[in-house]
DNA sequence: TTGCTTATGAGAAGCATTTGCAACTAGGTT
DNA sequence: AACCTAGTTGCAAATGCTTCTCATAAGCAA
């Protein structure tokens, strides 16, 4: 409530990406310190307006977009839909998707991470970010298909 | 060569998707069976009216969106931006996209694909579909031998 | 050719996101 | 504490991409 604390860690945030501390900001970053899923700007908004009604959704996407560009913020677009966010102090990870409930799990494989550089690095490319996204369903306990996936054409 | 009579693929790509063949969208199908790159649906159009120059724009979204639809075409969404198309039918790759020119490369991991179906097995999921995409920048070095691909596209 | 259905063009509408601008404020000075 | 000024904010208008509305124009089977 009374933001009297310097061990504030909203705060920090803020002044860590050299931007002045605001009580818009406070409030926005302490959503996404406090949210497990991955809000996109409209529920960022909706819920820091439960602390502070009069924040603006140009004062939100504009916070989102600083937070991003100083790397305290992850956005993902999946599905090509609204941008979501996430701290991004936490270890890296990609994303599996399940289609039917929209939940997100994370994961993370070092393997795969390292032939991501190798396959960079064979074409002349360092890696700057990468985005890899698995959309799955809950797999049966019976096999259904023998053969492999892959769309392979005609 | 110029007689687009009767073993036409354009045509037979449409029919396959169960629509009306008709100019617009053989013009449009024509630039995507020719594009070697990803265009998105401002470049499409641009291109099909080389051929004919009545399509509109909204004949361009429309017959793009009815062809992914079908399974013809593929669409990404590099950076959360415009969407990009494909031709379905070739075999399946990830991209790499140069941040800097906006270049798109394509690849393929047979055994990142593998560690993907061991990490969705076990969460207890399928793959549907997955996305991975490299955003890079050309590094400084040397890179370790570039041309020795060839196998992603034809 | 007829006739029914789908496709098309032009522009309005819809979303998510960005921006112009005048008023406001955080935070260092005096 | 009053002062300054660059950074911030809210509002609304503007964007950029995409979809929709609707009257007109084909496609294609009979």
């Amino acid at each position: 409530m009374n933001g009297q604390h310097h061990l504030d860690q909203t705060s920090d945030l803020i002044r860590r990406a050299g931007l002045r501390v605001t009580a818009q900001r406070q409030a926005i970053v302490r959503v996404l310190l406090e949210s497990e899923d991955h809000p996109d700007a409209e529920q960022v908004l909706a819920r820091a307006r439960q602390s502070d009604a009069s924040i603006s959704q140009a004062t939100t996407y504009r916070t989102l977009a600083s937070l991003v560009e100083k790397g305290l913020l992850h956005s993902h677009t999946f599905n090509g839909s609204a941008s979501r966010f996430e701290i991004a102090d936490r270890p890296h990870h990609d994303h599996l998707i399940d289609l039917e409930t929209g939940e997100v799990k994370e994961f993370v494989s070092r393997e795969i991470e390292r032939m991501q550089r190798r396959i960079a690095d064979e074409y002349g490319y360092e890696i700057i970010a990468h985005r890899l996204e698995l959309y799955c369903r809950k797999a049966d306990a019976a096999p259904s298909n023998p053969g492999q996936d892959s769309e392979s054409g005609a």
